[in-house]
DNA sequence: GTGTGACTACAAGTCCGTG
DNA sequence: CCACGGACTTGTAGTCACA
């Protein structure tokens, strides 16, 4: 019962280190801080809609593959 | 270029008429407030990846769903 | 039944640093 | 190159009275 911000957390490395990116220059990529990112990979952050897209984007995938059955079994705790 | 979050509300009003429900319906389902499901479709909220599923399965669709294709801005194609 | 502005609390996100 | 922390600013969450 994982939740889906390690859900998406978890598909962001992986699509990162397909990429052969480091946190830093993802986080460049989409202008986010380096710290940031590392909080997004580690499930620490509730990411809003916008961000998702720019995430997305620099991945060079989309918002809809990131979360691609992400609510099953995966109730967000609030 | 039409916002996500334009996109976004457009496709939660769609899916939530096609149910047949009001908005006061679909915050109850989704233990929201009335008025925050109202700023979702009008896309004045940059709401997060929880609410989000929340919002999907009280519309008994996906996340991947609601967000398919929002990342170049090109609503409709087809 | 819905749209809107305003409001407060707290999470998001940045920037400095450490091991 | 990454995890993690402290301190800080910006923005969202969530709600309300009223249009």
């Amino acid at each position: 019962m994982t939740g889906v911000l390690e859900i998406l957390g978890k598909r962001v490395r992986e699509k990162r280190e397909e990429l052969g990116l480091s946190q830093e220059a993802l986080a460049d990529v989409c202008s986010f801080d380096r710290t940031y990112v590392s909080l997004i990979e580690r499930g620490k952050r509730n990411i809003s809609l916008v961000n998702l897209v720019r995430i997305a984007i620099g991945l060079n995938t989309s918002v809809s593959q990131l979360t691609e059955g992400i609510e099953d079994g995966s109730y967000p705790k609030r």
